[in-house]
DNA sequence: CGGAATCCTTTCGGATACTG
DNA sequence: CAGTATCCGAAAGGATTCCG
């Protein structure tokens, strides 16, 4: 096996960190890590995210085998989405990342404030 | 403090994961946690970025306090960047993401190729 | 309900040329 | 060397409509 390496411009691990260093993927996936979740909770739980955005973003994180979709033969249909252990893996690396948008917001809007004033 | 919440729409906590859930961001502070770099060879390390970019990059960085920028009063120039203590708190986390690319690579190309074979 | 399709606007990001 | 300014194409992403 080749040394992947990110800084390579042309190393595939570059496309993959692309896809998971991502707003909308570090909120998915960190919803995703309480449990499966429909297609409609998911849209509400990560608000103002548009169907097409959130399609587009679970296909993706499907197709690398983060996520798996769970199809119910009913009417209405069920749309069920599910971190599998690949993507679970992935669930306290991302939520790390909200936690720290969120505990130290504070601190970057006052670094914010400062910078812009000069 | 209120209670930041990066799934509310309008939490400024937000404007802050959009910064730092990204490809770049996740690249420049990786390498930056090794120590102080100049803009060039920062911008060497992180193959294929354009100037604009990264000195895009570089400024968000610095306005959110992550990053200082140490200028040099020399002919020709030289400018450094280095992580600040809150930077600091950002590499693990960002590394961390950087190393899971290239960990897990080789599984997610395997995920794709089955993936896009139906 | 969970999309797919379409359209449109905004943003991202590269290339180039120029400057202190 | 480390930018800044400008231009442009590509991609992201929202709104709307329609369908099984």
């Amino acid at each position: 096996m080749p040394a992947w390496n990110v800084l390579a411009a042309t190393c595939p691990s570059r496309t993959s960190l692309a896809r998971i260093a991502n707003k909308w993927t570090a909120m998915a996936v960190a919803v995703l890590g309480n449990g499966r979740l429909r297609f409609g909770d998911l849209k509400t739980q990560l608000e103002g995210i548009s169907g097409k955005v959130l399609t587009e973003t679970l296909r993706d994180l499907e197709r690398d085998g983060l996520v798996t979709r769970h199809v119910h033969a009913e009417v209405p249909p069920r749309v069920e989405y599910e971190l599998t252990p690949l993507g679970l893996t992935l669930h306290e690396p991302l939520l790390a990342l909200c936690r720290w948008a969120e505990e130290h917001i504070a601190e970057v809007l006052e670094n914010r404030e400062n910078y812009d004033a000069r």
